[in-house]
DNA sequence: ACGCACATGTAAGCAGTTACATGATTTG
DNA sequence: CAAATCATGTAACTGCTTACATGTGCGT
């Protein structure tokens, strides 16, 4: 007898997948690689788990699977059901999770004094060509969508919104590491000394970039 | 005899704890205040969890703990071992974890045709409150700083560096809250018409926002 | 006397990752 | 005929969260 129940509740990836489905059956193959393509940069998560959660979406009622075959190839196309819409449904109105950010390089600026300034510019050059990536992808989106040759076109009005917000974001990190580089290059070593004249100024335009 | 040898390699967040235990001894109890304080906005963890992280860097030999009493009342004090340090110079050379951002809002716009304007909304009002608590926990830091009261005054070189960036990563999500919310207050329903024709002029204006 | 801040821990569980595993079809 | 892409799955593990649990000391 356990004294736990086991409540096997819809997490919010089980949403970002319904979400989906809610526009036309997908195969599992089909959804690992959208997925990716329009989650990754609010929503990741691995590829290889998009496979256990449908399972466990279909064994919840949420979506039905059907075997196809193109030739002897099989693939598993999922739909969803009235109970996966209905739980879409309530989503929209249940408690938003927190923003979450994981952003390990400004936990090495912090740690930064411990080593060299070459360490610390090393650091900002791997979050440039990070973000470079990232923007180089959000621009093809934005591409197709100028051009009218996006996926589900007809759902641009809400998801260029996101896009939107991609675009600021990128750009928002984009701005910060060129600000910090050129405020590093003047660095001979990281000690304070000569230093810590600059910070209020710092502050004070950061603040007034907000207004 | 197991196959898999299970190496406990230390993670970002033993990092995170050893860059403040670099600085002085900490108690556990400090560590988790002072942890959710600085680092809640790019590498949050739960209070909890950082009682077993301790305990898992001194079997580790990375910190040593100390009993200490006021009064009756025990705390145990961590201090960083040379083992420690070393770990935290190599880790700033190591390969960057990817930046991750979960956003739950912006899935929730994906599937917004699904719901109403109304829910739409409310969403959008959750966010900007969210943001609206996160903008004056940092101006509060800003402040700190701009007094020269900020606890490690002397890493305030390196640790504006940060709050630059929290701020403007903020004052990002603000700014796309209210476009959205604005463009939001003119639709009587979530159906593309009427709607697409603004697509175009968002995507520009997002681009032109970036140069 | 009560409530808040100080102070620490454990056990269970879970969401998600990684390594391992297999095979079919298309394209160059 | 090799490589890329299509296509799917499982077992083991792991980092972290949550619930549960237990006190002390101080201020009002």
């Amino acid at each position: 007898m356990s004294r736990r129940r086991t409540q096997p509740a819809l997490t919010t990836t089980s949403f970002a997948l319904l979400s989906h489905l809610a526009l036309r059956p997908w195969s599992a193959y089909e959804l690992a690689v959208e997925r990716v393509r329009y989650f990754r940069y609010f929503w990741a998560r691995a590829e290889r788990g998009i496979y256990q959660e449908l399972k466990r979406l279909d064994a919840l009622g949420m979506v039905t699977a059907k075997k196809e075959y193109r030739g002897r190839r099989a693939r598993t196309v999922y739909s969803i059901t009235p109970a996966g819409v209905a739980a879409l449904r309530d989503w929209l109105e249940s408690p938003l999770a927190p923003i979450s950010l994981e952003f390990e390089a400004l936990l090495r600026v912090f740690a930064a004094p411990l080593g060299t300034v070459d360490q610390l510019k090393a650091t900002l050059e791997k979050v440039r060509g990070a973000v470079a990536e990232m923007t180089a992808f959000n621009d093809a989106i934005v591409q197709e969508y100028l051009d009218g040759s996006a996926p589900f076109q007809h759902e641009a009005y809400v998801r260029t919104l996101v896009v939107d917000f991609l675009t600021d974001w990128m750009a928002t990190i984009e701005r910060w590491v060129d600000r910090t580089v050129a405020e590093v290059e003047t660095w001979k070593d990281l000690s304070p000394e000569g230093k810590q004249e600059r910070v209020r100024a710092r502050l004070v335009a950061a603040r007034s970039r907000r207004d």
